[in-house]
DNA sequence: CATGAATGAGACTTCATTCAT
DNA sequence: CATGAATGAAGTCTCATTCAT
């Protein structure tokens, strides 16, 4: 039906490129990532990465669609048990350095970086939009969820909240970014969580 | 006694070179922002730019420095006032819209500018990091303040909560960026506020 | 084994990129010079110079290099042969004109610049100096040479002498660049030279 | 008859400015040497200096012409006396020495770059041409003086034999600029001289 | 398919010169 | 006369992209 084994190798090729992207936008951000480096890092050539990408802003794309589809997906994954109350407290206290330890640490740089180009890249800020809703609604059904077994007053809105913890979220990983230690971030987002939660029990 | 004319003068141009680069660089970024650009901006040739700033560099810097200090002194000052309870839970909700109204628009713009390139430029890191422990103390001496007059319990780490609002500020921020309406971030502070005052008291 | 024909294209280029610079920064010394010059003497474009020499500084470092080494084996060729003391003598007295004629205008107008040049700049003063020793030896072997052979007296300081031919012949060059005439310098060599040669027989 | 008062003073400021930029030619040579730096060191401020000179070109020509008959002036003054033949050898042999001592480091280092530029400015090659015959000269007056008083054979090429002294000198200084010690380039001046004033004796 | 040499637009920055005060 | 702010031409260097091999 299809040239499988040319197509697996152009997708192995095209993974390696992505990979040495990522690693080059979160260090140097978009501009001052050159296609020479990561070219350089994918061990290729420069002219054998416009075979795979119309051009740098292309490649910028598709690591931003990936990396938001990504995130969405581990997210997801992350919320999925929670039994009693007390699982839902300590999870939700401990989700911050959970999340925070499985991510590599060049995805939320570049995410960093992605946020700071959609401020004036409408097709981008379009895209991060439509993530953007995508994670709250993941937050906000899990949050249903747990208002449906009575953790929950019955009129929190969910909706309010669930955005509440993803802004909580990026505002403590910006801190890292500043130079926050680690810990510091994770005991405000425990103590913040805390109240949050004990606020809408 | 001192040449004020002349100093005056000079602190004219300065301040119209600085509002033309903040608006380059908020739209633009700090890459894609160009000398010209500015100077254009600014009514003035690139060679009067460089009587003023050394590089584009240190332009961005003073920038950076301007802005931190205005945002702390604007934080500070509506902070100020708070009597009753009831002042504080209102004052706290509606804190997010009076900040951010308040705020020009390209201020907010830049400031993102600015954490994405410190992710990478240590000297700018630095500057971020002594300012955003200066914030996180003006929100919890302000926590403080209202511990002691009772509306919070004596056992509230106020250190770790004062974070998690300037993080929670900065996130909803962020998701404005990203095209969140700015009514669904002005409700997710007020829910996500209300629960955590709720949950300290 | 080894990319043969890529390595001599190469070395083509180079090469081309050097004569073209040669000339130009003898035409126009090394601050008048200008890389967009350089590059359509060559036939190129600005970006391939880029490509062989990191910066307009070390393109004219590798010249003044390859100058001075052409220069000092050319001296040691010419020298190879003395026999008689006939020989010896009008040798010396048409070496001027003979070192002078064979080479190249260019390489003698930009000995120039590279004088004027290494007074300020320690990097290439030390180039220099590491040359200008070698071509002293050069010559004063040649003269310890003849010694031996009983064409000069035993006392004779041959490093002395040496310093002084090559500053004779240096400063003749000199005075051809002010626009004195290349027969009154190779009059004024002949004479000089033949009273030094009597002198010290 | 004239405003001398107002004379004086301008003399007075032009001379600070020459002598500033003597110093800046010298250290930077002619094209790195920026009129601001030339002001500074004057004392003075940009705009000044275009009151008193047309262009930076300018101010470097009437340096040159300066400077060349400063030195011709010097070497008229030192060759003035010499009675018996020992005195003349002596003269000779201390002349490098002398003249060099008495000479400021400066006017020799910007003679570097007088002569590097002359080789691509007909204006001053010219003025350089005419000081130089004029310096051949002095030096051969002086020469046919000594052979008139029977120091020299009869059939000695003076007018050769002067330039070869001239060009002895220059090469040496030239060579003190590559670094060769001061010791080294007297020595080799003295036997180089004895060996030229035997030849021709 | 892959390469990497070549291109040239465009950015930053400097500085001689002018001119209003 | 003196100043120094302003200008803008010009130079160095970088890098995304193309294309012949």
């Amino acid at each position: 039906m299809c040239p499988k084994v040319s197509s697996e190798y152009k997708t192995e090729i095209k993974e390696r490129i992505i990979q040495s992207a990522i690693e080059c936008f979160s260090k140097y951000g978009l501009d001052k990532t050159t296609m020479e480096g990561v070219a350089q890092k994918a061990d290729l050539s420069k002219g054998t990465l416009y075979l795979y990408f119309k051009s740098k802003e292309e490649l910028f794309y598709v690591i931003c669609d990936n990396n938001l589809k990504v995130l969405k997906e581990r997210l997801a994954q992350i919320l999925a048990t929670t039994k009693t109350k007390e699982d839902l407290v300590s999870n939700a206290e401990q989700f911050y350095e959970n999340f925070h330890r499985t991510e590599k640490r060049e995805n939320e740089k570049i995410f960093c970086e992605i946020i700071a180009e959609s401020a004036r890249n409408p097709k981008l800020q379009k895209m991060l939009y439509a993530q953007r809703l995508k994670t709250f609604n993941v937050v906000r059904e899990y949050l249903d969820h747990q208002m449906e077994k009575g953790f929950f007053r019955k009129d929190t809105d969910t909706k309010a909240i669930a955005s509440g913890f993803v802004a909580l979220y990026d505002g403590l990983i910006a801190s890292e970014f500043l130079g926050i230690s680690a810990s510091y971030s994770i005991n405000s987002w425990r103590s913040t969580v805390r109240a949050i939660m004990a606020g809408i029990s």
